[in-house]
RNA sequence: GGUUCUGUAGUUCAAUGGAUAGAACGAAGGUUUCCUAAACCUUAAAUCUGGGUUCGAUUCCCAGCGGGACUACCA
């Protein structure tokens, strides 16, 4: 049982003892002791004193009294303003070392029985390759989903990609007008991208014809509506819905080049999913609950044919649900998708990673879901909103040529890692071994750079920021790992056994017992983190742990230190370290290398 | 206009309602023959404004000011 638990409890009673007051068993506020004060958890007492009648000070001595009294590990209480300082005994923070130090499963709870928890994320549209916006989406996804994980809960990750609609068939008219039969080998890129290239090609024109209509006298709107090219994409996509044989075709052979692209960069960055839903089977689904919800008199047909639902009484608009030619729009879509996965795989919860810009939309399918239709897979949605990222020059703007591709960026970062690495001269791998650390460097340092910030915040991006080896990166945390294991490795060549045991009595350093107490707070930082679905949490956590070793290390011996078992316990506290850095680091979906 | 998110050192980010608001980068100065100087230490520097709730507010509530997003029979 954890310490904050069992002291919980026993100031339960010694409450109700000295006061005979009566508190709920977590109500107790027991957090760690503010370095500068002496001792290792304190209790924040004020919230009784009224009900005790006495001076807070008064308060905080009487339970401390009490609670030494009680509990075996404790070794004495300092008062300081109301609040009471507990000092825990060193051999409960040595056993804890010894029972923590080399287990690989520090901090992964093994998986409950029970209902998996859903996650859609990345959810791309196949007309262009992933920017970096997508890259904070997929990014938050993997990371979540392995955070829950690693709280015990069964996780099933799902991609929905939107392959269909007017944007698909904009890249298949102009891969048809100007492509000569390009295809990704031939070129020598990757498909999506390839596709992306075409998408770009028919804004271009689309702009020119629209412009030489102007000219000759059309009204912007006509001429927007009017112009061959869209004429041609509309044409297109009617085809498409109606089954067109070569439409059909064609559109496969281009998703699947940019299925091809896609594939390699989620490898690359390391995720991958248990189901993938296409849009082009699920568009249609939602019909049968838009009539179930018109049965139960919980929508209406508005008089121009649409079907709608008012959601003024929640303090938002009417909702069209139905188009007035009975065609189904994102909404019933995701009415009917959401109800398919419940009957899939009976989830908890459903979480969707969708940036801010859908809030609304999510706050209307809550709500039509949970509310309307009484779903009780309504309530267990949940909406996992990101903010923007902004580039140091401003937003990212596809028409202005402003978005930063994802793959390109990948690769800056391994070439950032490479010239860091090579100017400081360091060299001494083989040509394999150079190329996974540079990619595990420059991928870390992208991933944690996105990770370590609130995701409901708009985050600016700093690439070259973010590629410092030095701060709260991902290389500094991975490079204290190295030097860890440099360390681990140099204690073995000397024949010592850090797992070797040590008796529990020895007395511990303020800068080591600094150290346990952080490593102590790992697996509840992962259940809050887990609970919060916050990445951020763990990285700033992991990048905390890093500094305090090396302020450790700076500060005590190890392998100078002629005390034997002193320099074990450091060693294992080193060890400790390292296995929770690279625990940690894991749910954020990055590796640390053994050197570097 | 309405809904909603957001406002913390020069900058980028922290802080379950708790003690003197933490870091990092940048600036100034310093240390270091246990790991590979991608390390460590010191200094200067911040809660948008005004109310309210509370023993206690960066945190919760209200109002104002600033920024973003949404406010499509697009997805």
């Amino acid at each position: 049982m954890s310490l904050e638990i069992t002291l919980s409890q026993a100031l339960q009673s010694s409450l109700k003892e000295l006061y005979n007051i009566d508190i709920e068993a977590n109500a107790a506020q027991v957090q760690p002791t503010r370095k500068e004060f002496e001792g290792d958890l304190t209790i924040v007492v004020f919230p009784y004193v009224k009900m005790a009648r006495k001076s807070p000070d008064m308060v905080a001595n009487e339970i401390g009294a009490k609670l030494c009294e009680k509990l075996d590990f404790l070794t004495g209480y300092n008062v300081v303003k109301g609040y009471l300082n507990l000092s825990i005994a060193d051999s409960y923070w040595n056993g804890y070392l010894q029972e923590n130090h080399a287990n690989e499963q520090y901090g992964i709870f093994p998986t409950k029985d029970e209902a998996p928890v859903l996650i859609e994320y990345s959810s791309p549209n196949t007309n262009k390759p992933l920017h970096l916006g997508h890259v904070r989406n997929n990014l938050l996804g993997h990371s979540v989903s392995q955070i829950i994980a690693a709280c015990g809960h069964p996780v099933v990750q799902v991609n929905l990609v939107n392959d269909r609609g007017i944007h698909i068939c904009k890249s298949m008219v102009a891969w048809l007008r100007y492509g000569n039969g390009e295809t990704p080998e031939s070129a020598n890129i990757k498909g999506d991208h390839l596709v992306g290239n075409y998408y770009v090609e028919f804004d271009k024109h689309y702009k020119e014809e629209q412009k030489a209509l102007i000219e000759k006298g059309l009204s912007e709107d006509d001429a927007a509506q009017q112009a061959p090219i869209m004429l041609e994409a509309r044409e297109m996509l009617r085809k498409w819905e109606a089954g067109d044989e070569t439409v059909r075709n064609l559109w496969q052979q281009m998703n699947q080049w940019v299925y091809a692209g896609f594939d390699a960069t989620y490898e690359r960055l390391g995720i991958h999913f248990n189901k993938t839903y296409y849009e082009s089977n699920t568009y249609l689904l939602g019909k049968a609950l838009v009539q179930e919800g018109l049965d139960k008199g919980v929508f209406y047909k508005h008089e121009d044919g649409s079907v709608r639902v008012s959601l003024t009484d929640e303090g938002l608009d009417e909702k069209v649900l139905l188009r007035k030619d009975g065609t189904s729009v994102y909404m019933t879509q995701d009415l009917g998708t959401a109800q398919l996965r419940y009957e899939e795989f009976k989830p908890q919860t459903m979480i969707y990673v969708v940036g801010n810009e859908q809030n609304y939309h999510f706050d209307v399918l809550k709500l039509v879901l949970g509310k309307k239709l009484e779903k009780p897979f309504g309530n267990s949605i949940h909406h996992l909103s990101y903010g923007m990222v902004e580039l140091p020059s401003g937003k990212m703007k596809s028409r202005e040529g402003t978005v930063v591709d994802a793959d390109d960026l990948m690769d800056q970062m391994f070439n950032e890692a490479k010239e860091g690495t090579e100017s400081l001269g360091k060299f001494n791998f083989d040509a394999d071994e150079a190329a996974a650390l540079y990619e595990m460097v420059g991928l870390g340092a992208l991933k944690y750079f996105i990770l370590k910030v609130d995701p409901t915040k708009n985050m600016l991006f700093n690439p070259a920021e973010s590629i410092d080896f030095n701060g709260n990166t991902a290389p500094f945390i991975q490079y204290t790992h190295a030097r860890i294991k440099s360390l681990l490795r140099k204690a073995a060549d000397q024949g010592i056994d850090v797992n070797a045991s040590l008796p529990t009595d020895l007395a511990l350093e303020g800068e080591e017992k600094q150290v346990i107490k952080v490593l102590y707070k790992y697996p509840q930082t992962v259940l809050s983190a887990g609970d919060s679905f916050s990445p951020a949490l763990i990285a700033n956590y992991i990048y905390d742990l890093a500094k305090q070793f090396n302020h450790f290390y700076q500060e005590t011996p190890i392998m100078k230190e002629s005390d034997e078992q002193k320099r074990l316990l450091r060693l294992q506290i080193s060890q400790f370290v390292a296995l929770t850095i690279k625990n940690g680091m894991k749910l954020l979906g990055i590796n640390v290398p053994e050197r570097m």
